[in-house]
DNA sequence: TGCTAATATCGCTGTGTGACGATGAATCAG
DNA sequence: CTGATTCATCGTCACACAGCGATATTAGCA
Protein backbone atom coordinates (compact mmCIF):
# COMPACT_ATOMS: atom_id res chain seq x y z
CA UNK A 1 0.00 0.00 0.00
CA UNK A 2 2.68 2.52 1.23
CA UNK A 3 5.16 1.74 -1.71
CA UNK A 4 7.01 5.35 -0.71
CA UNK A 5 8.94 6.08 2.59
CA UNK A 6 6.13 6.26 5.30
CA UNK A 7 6.14 2.38 7.47
CA UNK A 8 3.62 -0.01 6.77
CA UNK A 9 4.38 -1.73 10.19
CA UNK A 10 3.93 2.04 12.59
CA UNK A 11 0.51 2.20 10.71
CA UNK A 12 -0.61 -1.10 11.55
CA UNK A 13 0.86 -0.78 14.89
CA UNK A 14 -1.16 2.69 15.92
CA UNK A 15 -4.07 1.01 13.69
CA UNK A 16 -4.29 -1.59 15.99
CA UNK A 17 -4.17 0.11 19.05
CA UNK A 18 -6.96 2.45 18.42
CA UNK A 19 -9.09 -0.62 17.58
CA UNK A 20 -8.69 -1.36 20.85
CA UNK A 21 -10.63 2.16 21.70
CA UNK A 22 -12.51 1.76 18.77
CA UNK A 23 -15.43 -0.52 19.83
CA UNK A 24 -18.41 0.64 22.18
CA UNK A 25 -18.30 -2.28 23.96
CA UNK A 26 -14.29 -2.59 24.50
CA UNK A 27 -14.09 1.13 25.79
CA UNK A 28 -17.15 0.27 28.35
CA UNK A 29 -14.60 -2.18 29.77
CA UNK A 30 -12.21 -0.33 29.83
CA UNK A 31 -14.50 2.69 31.60
CA UNK A 32 -15.59 -0.06 34.34
CA UNK A 33 -11.70 -1.04 34.99
CA UNK A 34 -10.80 2.56 35.30
CA UNK A 35 -12.95 2.40 38.62
CA UNK A 36 -10.85 -0.86 40.11
CA UNK A 37 -10.09 -4.50 39.64
CA UNK A 38 -12.74 -6.19 38.90
CA UNK A 39 -13.58 -9.98 37.56
CA UNK A 40 -14.58 -11.64 34.76
CA UNK A 41 -17.65 -12.31 36.29
CA UNK A 42 -18.36 -8.66 37.71
CA UNK A 43 -17.96 -6.98 34.23
CA UNK A 44 -20.33 -9.71 32.74
CA UNK A 45 -23.22 -8.34 35.30
CA UNK A 46 -22.50 -4.94 34.77
CA UNK A 47 -22.68 -5.18 31.01
CA UNK A 48 -25.42 -7.97 30.64
CA UNK A 49 -23.42 -9.71 28.05
CA UNK A 50 -22.62 -13.22 27.66
CA UNK A 51 -19.43 -14.56 29.51
CA UNK A 52 -17.56 -15.40 26.48
CA UNK A 53 -17.62 -12.26 24.53
CA UNK A 54 -16.61 -10.55 27.59
CA UNK A 55 -13.84 -12.98 28.30
CA UNK A 56 -12.45 -12.45 23.73
CA UNK A 57 -12.60 -8.72 24.75
CA UNK A 58 -10.50 -8.73 27.98
CA UNK A 59 -8.24 -11.06 25.86
CA UNK A 60 -7.63 -8.80 22.98
CA UNK A 61 -7.08 -5.86 25.45
CA UNK A 62 -4.10 -7.78 27.47
CA UNK A 63 -2.79 -8.58 23.90
CA UNK A 64 -2.83 -4.66 23.68
CA UNK A 65 -0.72 -4.05 26.41
CA UNK A 66 -3.73 -1.96 28.13
CA UNK A 67 -4.78 -4.61 30.98
CA UNK A 68 -3.19 -7.32 33.00
CA UNK A 69 -4.85 -10.29 34.66
CA UNK A 70 -4.09 -11.76 38.06
CA UNK A 71 -5.44 -15.11 38.52
CA UNK A 72 -6.63 -15.98 42.03
CA UNK A 73 -8.38 -19.28 42.22
CA UNK A 74 -11.18 -19.90 40.21
CA UNK A 75 -11.38 -16.42 39.04
CA UNK A 76 -9.21 -14.09 37.34
CA UNK A 77 -8.90 -10.37 38.28
CA UNK A 78 -8.41 -7.83 35.54
CA UNK A 79 -7.14 -4.29 36.14
CA UNK A 80 -5.75 -1.33 33.91
CA UNK A 81 -1.96 -1.64 33.21
CA UNK A 82 -1.51 1.88 33.79
CA UNK A 83 -4.32 4.24 33.97
CA UNK A 84 -1.99 7.03 33.80
CA UNK A 85 -1.04 5.61 30.71
CA UNK A 86 -4.97 5.92 29.22
CA UNK A 87 -5.76 9.43 30.51
CA UNK A 88 -3.64 11.41 27.75
CA UNK A 89 -5.46 9.47 25.05
CA UNK A 90 -8.81 9.82 26.56
CA UNK A 91 -8.30 13.56 26.66
CA UNK A 92 -6.94 14.29 23.51
CA UNK A 93 -10.18 12.33 21.83
CA UNK A 94 -12.47 14.63 24.23
CA UNK A 95 -10.74 17.54 22.84
CA UNK A 96 -11.14 16.61 19.63
CA UNK A 97 -15.06 15.67 20.39
CA UNK A 98 -15.45 19.43 21.74
CA UNK A 99 -13.16 20.97 18.78
CA UNK A 100 -15.69 19.17 16.12
CA UNK A 101 -19.00 20.01 18.21
CA UNK A 102 -19.43 16.26 18.26
CA UNK A 103 -19.27 16.33 21.82
CA UNK A 104 -21.97 18.85 22.52
CA UNK A 105 -24.53 16.97 19.99
CA UNK A 106 -23.40 13.24 21.62
CA UNK A 107 -22.63 13.88 25.22
CA UNK A 108 -25.51 15.22 27.72
CA UNK A 109 -23.12 15.86 30.41
CA UNK A 110 -21.96 18.89 28.89
CA UNK A 111 -23.94 21.62 29.10
CA UNK A 112 -26.99 20.47 26.53
CA UNK A 113 -27.22 24.02 24.93
CA UNK A 114 -26.39 24.54 21.48
CA UNK A 115 -22.92 26.29 21.85
CA UNK A 116 -20.03 24.65 20.57
CA UNK A 117 -16.65 25.29 20.79
CA UNK A 118 -15.16 27.53 18.40
CA UNK A 119 -11.54 26.47 16.66
CA UNK A 120 -8.62 29.34 17.04
CA UNK A 121 -7.00 29.07 13.87
CA UNK A 122 -4.72 31.60 12.61
CA UNK B 1 -10.84 8.43 31.66
CA UNK B 2 -12.95 9.22 34.91
CA UNK B 3 -14.11 7.24 37.73
CA UNK B 4 -17.92 8.06 36.87
CA UNK B 5 -17.91 6.55 33.19
CA UNK B 6 -19.49 7.74 30.50
CA UNK B 7 -23.18 7.11 29.27
CA UNK B 8 -23.37 5.07 26.53
CA UNK B 9 -23.58 7.63 23.74
CA UNK B 10 -20.95 8.72 25.10
CA UNK B 11 -19.10 6.00 24.66
CA UNK B 12 -20.57 5.57 21.18
CA UNK B 13 -19.19 8.78 19.68
CA UNK B 14 -15.92 8.25 21.46
CA UNK B 15 -15.50 4.64 19.89
CA UNK B 16 -16.45 6.24 16.17
CA UNK B 17 -14.15 9.10 16.39
CA UNK B 18 -11.38 6.57 17.37
CA UNK B 19 -12.87 4.04 14.22
CA UNK B 20 -11.40 7.08 12.22
CA UNK B 21 -7.53 6.13 13.51
CA UNK B 22 -8.14 2.45 13.53
CA UNK B 23 -8.19 2.09 9.95
CA UNK B 24 -4.59 2.36 8.14
CA UNK B 25 -5.76 3.04 5.54
CA UNK B 26 -7.61 6.16 6.78
CA UNK B 27 -4.07 6.55 9.03
CA UNK B 28 -2.22 6.61 5.98
CA UNK B 29 -4.51 9.17 4.70
CA UNK B 30 -3.80 11.48 7.30
CA UNK B 31 -0.55 11.06 7.19
CA UNK B 32 -0.22 11.97 3.77
CA UNK B 33 -2.21 14.96 4.56
CA UNK B 34 -0.20 16.29 7.96
CA UNK B 35 2.01 17.12 5.22
CA UNK B 36 -0.05 19.51 3.48
CA UNK B 37 -3.37 19.76 0.91
CA UNK B 38 -4.08 17.46 -1.68
CA UNK B 39 -6.87 16.42 -4.33
CA UNK B 40 -8.33 13.30 -4.08
CA UNK B 41 -6.21 12.26 -7.37
CA UNK B 42 -2.95 13.16 -5.26
CA UNK B 43 -4.09 10.89 -2.81
CA UNK B 44 -5.33 8.27 -4.88
CA UNK B 45 -1.69 7.40 -6.96
CA UNK B 46 -0.19 7.76 -3.66
CA UNK B 47 -2.06 4.86 -1.79
CA UNK B 48 -2.73 2.78 -5.29
CA UNK B 49 -6.00 1.92 -4.06
CA UNK B 50 -9.15 2.71 -6.36
CA UNK B 51 -10.84 6.26 -6.73
CA UNK B 52 -14.23 5.05 -5.18
CA UNK B 53 -12.17 3.32 -1.52
CA UNK B 54 -10.03 7.32 -1.29
CA UNK B 55 -13.54 8.89 -1.61
CA UNK B 56 -15.34 7.40 0.62
CA UNK B 57 -12.26 7.16 3.32
CA UNK B 58 -12.30 11.05 2.49
CA UNK B 59 -16.16 11.46 3.48
CA UNK B 60 -15.65 9.60 6.61
CA UNK B 61 -13.01 11.84 7.64
CA UNK B 62 -14.99 14.74 6.98
CA UNK B 63 -17.74 13.34 8.47
CA UNK B 64 -16.01 13.24 11.76
CA UNK B 65 -14.90 16.65 11.57
CA UNK B 66 -11.05 15.35 11.35
CA UNK B 67 -10.27 16.79 7.77
CA UNK B 68 -11.98 19.65 5.50
CA UNK B 69 -13.12 19.67 1.58
CA UNK B 70 -12.09 22.74 -0.51
CA UNK B 71 -13.70 22.09 -4.00
CA UNK B 72 -11.84 24.29 -6.75
CA UNK B 73 -12.81 23.61 -9.90
CA UNK B 74 -12.91 19.86 -11.32
CA UNK B 75 -10.59 18.96 -8.22
CA UNK B 76 -11.76 18.50 -4.24
CA UNK B 77 -8.69 19.59 -2.09
CA UNK B 78 -8.82 18.21 1.15
CA UNK B 79 -7.00 18.98 4.16
CA UNK B 80 -6.37 18.49 8.04
CA UNK B 81 -9.34 20.53 10.05
CA UNK B 82 -6.37 21.45 12.54
CA UNK B 83 -2.94 18.99 12.69
CA UNK B 84 -2.75 20.73 16.07
CA UNK B 85 -5.58 18.83 17.49
CA UNK B 86 -4.15 15.28 16.32
CA UNK B 87 -0.89 15.73 17.62
CA UNK B 88 -1.56 15.10 21.49
CA UNK B 89 -3.51 11.85 20.48
CA UNK B 90 -1.42 10.87 18.11
CA UNK B 91 2.05 11.18 20.73
CA UNK B 92 -0.62 9.75 23.65
CA UNK B 93 -0.93 6.91 21.28
CA UNK B 94 2.78 6.40 20.45
CA UNK B 95 3.57 6.84 24.26
CA UNK B 96 1.07 3.66 25.08
CA UNK B 97 3.14 1.67 22.49
CA UNK B 98 6.06 2.52 24.26
CA UNK B 99 4.87 1.56 27.32
CA UNK B 100 3.99 -2.02 25.99
CA UNK B 101 6.81 -2.82 24.34
CA UNK B 102 4.75 -2.01 20.49
CA UNK B 103 6.71 1.16 20.02
CA UNK B 104 6.52 2.28 16.19
CA UNK B 105 7.53 5.54 14.39
CA UNK B 106 4.73 7.37 12.49
CA UNK B 107 5.02 10.10 10.04
CA UNK B 108 6.96 12.97 11.75
CA UNK B 109 4.29 16.04 10.94
CA UNK B 110 2.05 13.93 12.91
CA UNK B 111 3.71 13.60 16.36
CA UNK B 112 4.55 16.14 18.51
CA UNK B 113 6.83 19.59 17.96
CA UNK B 114 5.23 22.59 17.77
CA UNK B 115 6.16 23.73 14.42
CA UNK B 116 3.34 24.88 12.40
CA UNK B 117 2.45 22.77 9.48
CA UNK B 118 5.00 22.87 6.11
CA UNK B 119 4.02 22.33 2.70
CA UNK B 120 5.65 20.06 0.88
CA UNK B 121 5.73 20.35 -3.26
CA UNK B 122 5.35 17.83 -5.06
C1' DT C 1 -21.51 21.37 -28.56
C1' DG C 2 -19.22 17.38 -27.56
C1' DC C 3 -15.16 15.36 -25.03
C1' DT C 4 -12.16 14.54 -21.18
C1' DA C 5 -10.90 14.86 -16.29
C1' DA C 6 -12.03 14.64 -11.39
C1' DT C 7 -14.99 13.37 -7.94
C1' DA C 8 -19.07 11.35 -5.46
C1' DT C 9 -22.16 7.71 -5.07
C1' DC C 10 -24.23 3.13 -5.85
C1' DG C 11 -24.23 -1.96 -5.84
C1' DC C 12 -21.69 -5.95 -5.08
C1' DT C 13 -18.49 -9.26 -2.84
C1' DG C 14 -15.22 -11.15 0.41
C1' DT C 15 -13.42 -10.77 4.82
C1' DG C 16 -13.25 -9.63 9.58
C1' DT C 17 -15.38 -9.74 13.93
C1' DG C 18 -18.85 -9.11 17.64
C1' DA C 19 -22.37 -11.71 19.47
C1' DC C 20 -23.98 -16.17 21.28
C1' DG C 21 -24.09 -21.12 23.12
C1' DA C 22 -21.56 -25.27 24.13
C1' DT C 23 -17.65 -27.41 25.88
C1' DG C 24 -13.44 -28.16 28.59
C1' DA C 25 -10.20 -27.02 32.31
C1' DA C 26 -9.39 -25.48 36.92
C1' DT C 27 -10.77 -24.55 41.50
C1' DC C 28 -13.49 -24.76 45.63
C1' DA C 29 -17.34 -26.57 48.67
C1' DG C 30 -19.80 -30.50 50.46
C1' DC D 1 -15.47 -38.24 45.02
C1' DT D 2 -19.38 -35.27 43.36
C1' DG D 3 -21.16 -31.13 42.04
C1' DA D 4 -20.97 -26.15 41.42
C1' DT D 5 -18.51 -22.02 40.05
C1' DT D 6 -15.48 -19.36 37.18
C1' DC D 7 -13.12 -18.62 33.16
C1' DA D 8 -10.98 -19.58 28.37
C1' DT D 9 -11.67 -21.49 24.01
C1' DC D 10 -14.15 -23.25 20.02
C1' DG D 11 -17.77 -23.29 16.42
C1' DT D 12 -21.26 -20.74 14.44
C1' DC D 13 -23.97 -16.98 12.70
C1' DA D 14 -25.09 -12.27 11.40
C1' DC D 15 -23.69 -7.97 10.28
C1' DA D 16 -20.46 -4.22 9.25
C1' DC D 17 -17.34 -2.59 6.07
C1' DA D 18 -13.12 -2.17 3.08
C1' DG D 19 -12.30 -2.99 -1.42
C1' DC D 20 -13.68 -2.88 -6.32
C1' DG D 21 -16.12 -1.59 -10.78
C1' DA D 22 -19.75 0.99 -12.90
C1' DT D 23 -22.25 5.08 -13.21
C1' DA D 24 -23.79 9.90 -12.42
C1' DT D 25 -22.34 14.65 -11.90
C1' DT D 26 -19.80 18.64 -12.48
C1' DA D 27 -16.12 21.48 -14.41
C1' DG D 28 -12.80 22.59 -17.85
C1' DC D 29 -11.32 22.23 -22.77
C1' DA D 30 -11.46 21.74 -28.05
Amino acid sequence: MNQGGLDDVATEAYAHLFQAFAEPTRLAILQHLASGEHRVRDLVEHMDLAQSTVSKHLSFLVECGLIVSRPQGRATWYALADPELLKPLITAAETILEATGKSAQLCQHLRGGGETLVLEKN
